[in-house]
DNA sequence: ATAAACCAGTGACTCAGATCACACACCGTT
DNA sequence: AACGGTGTGTGATCTGAGTCACTGGTTTAT
């Protein structure tokens, strides 16, 4: 165990920009300090699965850094990303506050650390702090929404092109943009972008050729630029 | 208002079988009495709105009887069916708890009776009974579970035979199964059909012709027969 | 009773995207 | 340097399901 034990959730997310957002990193000193009796922190290295689809529930892992991909795979092996979840993110919740298995295989994209809660003491955490238990219903109503975003994207959304674009729209508004362009760092693969539109690594092969074709979006290395947001807008029209 | 305000929530739920499983029926009597007080009963026609994709959340409402379509529509006009609610199912939650617009519209399928909660009091009474909220949560994590499902129906399952196969299998497990077959009201059309599974009205039509020519199932009048469960089984395999 | 809507079924045609099959670039290993 | 592994780019081909068009049946409205 060569995790950084010094660390508390608390002092983790001081630093955070985004701290009021989150779920369990912006609570009273008293939660926190309980929080931080109940937690276990671990870094975890690339590929590490935090939890897979239908194991029994043991907890939630609040992720302190690294992304964590959130993916289903049905019984023909074919796969889909639902989520990929960032440093703030609380993993599992849904299924320990319903009791279900996993819905999904949580797996390290890059190295990270996370802080772990086991099941029973969470729950008790939340009886003790109903403030907190509030949170929680409103993160799951968050959840709700973006499944049903999801949904939306999937059933109505027509073609592979719109998809990615919509993708692409998505990643974009989570950086600054400077002069009507945006940068950001490409860290999936094209196989892992299918997964996340629904389509095969090919079909995104080609998009990505046609968009930079149409200047849409320009590749240095493995920074993506997007260079015409408003062209992407027009894709999408939905 | 020609509706039977005689009853009460309490009472509407008393002969109901599956009450045990309701969220607002089966509550202690004092939280019953609360909420009989801030409730008010309807009865809608065929065709009336609940509510609208889009609108501020005004309330909730408990359906008694008939049942409801769950729709959201694209600029485009495509619309998908997300689910079709029957009695006891507490409708426009979420967009309360997480006060964001309705995210579908609610039609009746057939005329029925509901209990509408406006959002004030509610979110008033379940401050007063705490263990109505926790029923919440999980409600709302259920719901969630239930959106998770389709996204994997819709983003995993491939052909739109293996949809509907699915869709009838899940009909056929609400209903008693007698050796082997089940046999279900068909209420929805070709059209309503295609919306739920994600694809067109002549494609159900073919897709139904097929089902009927292997002898997997059976049309009588307005009542399907589900003759052959293994065979659909078969042909989901995911 | 008749018209007007709506619903169901089926053929013919088309095309977007899946599938298959390569070629090539890149990177850490031995 | 040669190697296997992994990721990317693109042609060629095939096919499932969307679209269009029409028929006939059934329910609802006038």
């Amino acid at each position: 165990m060569h995790a950084p034990y010094g660390l508390t959730i608390l002092d983790n997310c001081v630093s955070c920009p985004r701290r009021q957002d989150h779920l369990f990193c912006n609570v009273s000193i008293h939660a926190a300090q309980r929080l931080n009796e109940i937690k276990s922190t671990a870094v975890y290295p690339k590929g590490a699965m935090l939890f897979i689809e239908g194991q029994l529930p043991r907890g939630v892992f609040v992720l302190c850094n690294g992304k964590v991909k959130l993916s289903t795979t049905s019984r023909e092996g074919k796969t889909i990303i639902t989520k990929i979840s960032e440093s703030g993110d609380v993993l599992g919740l849904n299924a320990i506050v319903s009791n279900r298995p996993y819905e999904v295989t949580a797996e390290m994209l890059e190295p990270g650390q996370a802080n772990f809660i086991p099941r029973d003491p969470l729950l008790h955490f939340l009886k003790e702090f109903p403030e907190v238990a509030v949170r929680v219903a409103q993160q799951l109503s968050r959840n709700y929404f973006a499944a049903y975003e999801e949904i939306r994207t999937l059933g109505l959304a027509a073609s592979p092109s719109e998809k990615f674009a919509k993708l692409l729209l998505s990643w974009s508004s989570s950086v600054p943009r400077e002069n009507g362009s945006t940068q950001l760092k490409l860290t999936l693969t094209h196989e892992e972008i299918g997964e996340i539109i629904g389509t095969t690594r090919e079909t995104v092969s080609r998009i990505f050729s046609e968009f930079r074709r149409k200047q849409l979006v320009q590749l240095k290395g493995a920074t993506l630029v997007i260079r015409n947001l408003p062209a992407l807008e027009k894709i999408i029209q939905s």
